[in-house]
DNA sequence: CATGAATGAGCATTCATTCAT
DNA sequence: TATGAATGAATGCTCATTCAT
């Protein structure tokens, strides 16, 4: 390819363009409001800017605009790095992961891919299983090899590091997420958040620091 | 034709008709494996086994039989009486509501309505808190009362009652609940619930038992 | 069969039960408000006081308890006796008649006959037809008749007596009818009614009445 | 493969569009025929020739599908200039008034709107009202100038002019509209229409002319 | 005869998807 | 590539009609 002045502008055709990244901002905000079934692809293309026919130039359907857009979820989430030192002493760690994790949880659209991943997941089994994974079981291991780290280092003593880990995270949200979820109080501040990952941390630690 | 008297009048049209139950019961179906909007009201007929008009003589729409079942599940739900017996040992009670609370929560169909409502409530807030207000903070009360009766009787020493009640309740839940939900792992076990229950009295007791 | 007692009450089957009527009454109403499309079987039913059954008791269905409605009301519109005494004076009696049908023609209902029969009779010929020849021609066939009287009695010089009858109604309903009937002025009052009538009336002799 | 550059860009979308006119066409003849009510979209989009989708793209609804062509048919019939010349004889312009007025009014559709109009009246009145003023109201007020014009040039001598304008509307429908549009007579002919016409001149001026 | 529960065809309307430009 | 007009199947809902009681 010599000519330097196209006939005609060559679509990359990539996976990253623009356009695409537009689309699925658009899209994320429509299907997290409103949920897989009540996001309307004609609402997408508004929120997106763009014509409903481009919609269908990226992505084959609605199907699999969803699923890209919750795999780039995925990724997004799974990719926040809490600050675990396995160094860091367990009460300062724990304190400070609590606190970032519930922060995440709960910020306004957190809710919302967690709540739209979980309505779709008996349709749609795979998207849910590899939220799952991606998402909480990957957030779970990365806690669990922390614990792991500080059993090594003599400071705690537990078992069943996965299970310790997620006993640990659904402690930081008891009376936050649910309620939350369930639109039945509004997103917790941070005086809440506080208080509970300090009660989650006293009671983790009164079971499984080790004994002098 | 012996007599033209019949033995019996059959009640018409109550609320708690038969037919009334037939198509809440199969709408209840159609509903939770496909939520609100994945559920037609034609498939809901066809379940129910009823025609698309009958449904309209029972329900004023949609909308109305969606909340009835969701009210129905909440009553049904809020009602399951735990054996919370308030002069009993904190260690085997706790261990038997777990088990009871994480039969409950598993159950084939009771992760469905938990998913449906969760998936709908924003854009149904009143579904959404009135299934939270009734069932969780409900059975989250009850739980919390108990507490209370032992600290009371000096076994337990605990200041935040609802956050001691719903720790546990939610530490019965690690590891099993969500990946159930989210499709990725079938439903749990006896011997599984067992496990975490387990785990989760010890952690809460070495947490909250009185210091001799 | 020769019992007098008979197990069960035999229906009259006649067509002036009281019955029939309390239907009718009711349709009428439902109607004339609605128009034949607007109105449903089960406002009929609720507004005659009976089940929707019972109306298929008494007419074959919704088309035919129409028409013997716009029957009865050509019937009872036709009975309506002007008086038209051949003796009287042309002035006196074109101008009581003129008050009279006016009078039944801007009557509250009697606009909503004319307008569901009219909006009909492109679907129901039949129906429009008969409304017309019983009830306008039959009514301009009477004037058409007093007309000749006063024609042989020499007061009046006519050449078209049905067209010189159709010529002074419709000057009667000039400015009143058509605004009331398209919703655009509210029903005339009697001093309206009487105003163009009078006018009528004076148009009406200028041209028709003999010259000495 | 000649040329990539049509010669001409094909406006779309306009409210003006042809195909926006083709279903006002189509569904002009469906709502005509059968009335607001008895008018089905599906029945017309197929008179129309499109789908029944494309309906809604160029109407909100059917209700505004049906006031947008209520309302052109208002601008048509409004729109027809009657030759009403203010210096010319009243015998010569009423007589040549009249007949193209019953033209109109009697031509094959001209009666379906006002039969389709008159029938939704009670329901929409806007509608009604509308076209009351629009073409009934607006043609007797261009009439009623015109009388004013022949009073002033002592031709005739009327008090009330509306009035006046609506007598000779009226008598100039003289057994011709009436059962025309019961359905009980066919569209009359030039004939009848003539002769109707010209006793409805003789009346009036026997009425109206200026006595020498 | 009178009822009203039940039906299913039909309604207005929406929406994912296609395709000519 | 990007468009948006067009589609037609599917939706929630209504209603004339039937029928067991």
């Amino acid at each position: 390819m010599v000519s330097s002045i196209p006939l005609a502008i060559v679509p990359t055709g990539e996976d990253d363009s623009a356009k695409r990244h537009q689309i699925m901002d658009g899209a994320r905000r429509v299907f997290m409001d409103l949920g897989f079934d009540g996001a309307s692809m004609n609402e997408i293309a508004r929120a997106a800017g763009v014509s409903k026919g481009t919609l269908y130039v990226y992505f084959a359907d609605k199907h699999s605009l969803f699923e890209s857009i919750v795999e780039r979820e995925c990724l997004r989430q799974g990719k926040v790095s809490f600050n675990l030192d396995p160094a860091g002493a367990a009460e300062t760690v724990l304190r400070d992961f609590g606190r970032a994790y519930m922060e995440i949880v709960c910020r306004p659209d957190g809710g919302s891919a967690v709540r739209t991943v979980m309505a779709i997941a008996e349709r749609m089994p795979d998207v849910g299983r590899r939220f799952y994974d991606r998402v909480i079981a990957h957030t779970n291991q990365r806690l669990a090899d922390y614990l792991r780290a500080r059993v090594k280092a003599k400071e705690l003593v537990i078992d069943d590091y996965e299970l310790a880990a997620m006993q640990f995270m659904l402690m930081c949200q008891a009376t936050l997420f649910q309620p939350y979820i369930f639109q039945a109080k509004p997103v917790p501040t941070s005086e809440q958040v506080a208080a509970v990952v300090d009660s989650a941390v006293r009671l983790f630690l009164a079971g499984y620091r080790a004994k002098p």
